[in-house]
DNA sequence: TTATTTAGTTAGTGCATACTAACTATAAGG
DNA sequence: CCTTATAGTTAGTATGCACTAACTAAATAA
């Protein structure tokens, strides 16, 4: 009777190359991974670590290092990754497979929470982690059709499988964009509850457009027109919100 | 990396009633405990072991004597349930009360599938086993707006918490049921895919009228008018579905 | 009444997942 | 070059949850 998800079996599957149904745990972890590939992040231990600390519903729960290794170990052995001699994690081709899984049934079940139950979007993120492990084939169907078949999730990362393509123009952090051009909010982070009440409430979202009005760097301030006003953001959280050239 | 969920804890939690969030498993058997108690079978061990196995997305897991034993020792411990002298199960005012939570979710769940995302009915109970263990109390508040306070499952059961009403009149199995009498479809069983699809095919599901035509007790088969045509069922399948008077 | 069946518990084991403490290897600094 | 910090592994332990095998108590049959 605990936090604790975790996973027991004296492996009855019949052989070669592991049970079916992976734990949570190997879920949250393939999920990590995939989402650290899609930032470009090298995916280390510590990284890794880091990564599933932010993973609200997991309490915070194996997040030491030793965890991180023995985890690691068992997905090994399932032939979900592999350890480079760098140090490095990797995904190997059955776990990017099972990984893409678990992105597009995270993002699946984030638009069915914002689009179809009205849940506020700052929750959605936590809400998904916990349906991502609940969502069968079958149900996934349903959710995607019942959707439209969204190509993004609400805080405008792709759905993997989704027929979704690049929008053209570069993607560059509102820190970076000019001054007196018009963009597309192309990505929110969506992870941090605080910093998306604050978004919401300044229609800073994907595919809004904005406007970068003033950046004064030497103040670490940066001020942005949207359709509903004007507003001052800081650098680090520019620095955190991706955008587009406008049309 | 396997199938079983499980759960491990070196007990942290501050004191003296146990941990805040349940296991999957335990939240199963307060599930099965409060379904079983509705039913008004006795519950025990023996009983709870083939309650669960009837439970689709277990896949059979946990259901031997020892696995009971173990389990209902670690619920006990928590303050869920307590063991009666004579060997039956009871829930504990604590323990009824995550049950009833269990139940809710789990009903609504059924709802949230079947009504808005367009799941075949035979594969409800299966997908809302799942989601149960997924929906924190922010999303049950979305889910039961959403649906317009729904007071039962798409199999006719109430939802605990919800303003239903037992409709007035005596509830009894189609087995019981007079000839030539209409009648309303309560209940029907949740757990039995295959009987399921059937029932659907028939219209014979909760709140659709129903006229038994004929019972011949010794040939072991009720043949049933409904609205969309006249049909014959065996005894054993008529005594698992529940009707009241209609209107 | 005694034998047998039925139901349940206890004992022992195995694996997943978590932790802390102690060790190691690599990188950074002096 | 040697020291120290940083990152990661290994060792050891704890708990949850699952199983089989063996035991026990209650009900049933002979």
């Amino acid at each position: 009777m605990t936090n604790r998800r975790s996973n027991s079996q004296p492996e009855t599957d019949t052989g070669s190359h592991g049970p079916e149904r992976l734990s949570q745990v190997a879920e949250n972890y393939l999920l990590a991974l995939y989402v650290m590939g899609e930032e470009g992040m090298r995916a280390t231990s510590g990284q890794l670590a880091d990564f599933i600390r932010t993973i609200p519903a997991g309490e915070g729960l194996g997040t030491t290092l030793p965890s991180i290794t023995g985890m690691l170990r068992r997905m090994a052995r399932e032939g979900l990754v592999e350890l480079t001699s760098t140090k490095e994690i990797k995904l190997t081709p059955k776990g990017v497979v099972l990984a893409e899984g678990m992105a597009r049934r995270h993002r699946l079940a984030e638009r069915l929470v914002v689009d179809l139950l009205g849940l506020e979007l700052h929750k959605a993120h936590e809400e998904a982690h916990r349906l991502e492990h609940a969502i069968s084939p079958d149900l996934e169907v349903k959710i995607r059709e019942r959707l439209g078949n969204p190509t993004t999730c609400p805080f405008g990362r792709p759905i993997p499988g989704s027929d979704y393509v690049p929008p053209p123009g570069p993607r560059l952090t509102m820190e970076q964009a000019d001054t007196g051009v018009d963009y597309c909010v192309d990505r929110v982070p969506e992870e941090d509850s605080e910093l998306l009440k604050f978004l919401v409430e300044l229609d800073i979202l994907p595919n809004r457009k904005i406007t970068i009005v003033d950046a004064s760097r030497h103040r670490g301030v940066i001020t942005v027109r949207t359709e509903t006003g004007e507003d001052a953001l800081g650098y680090s959280v520019a620095a955190r919100i991706w955008v587009r050239p406008w049309k």
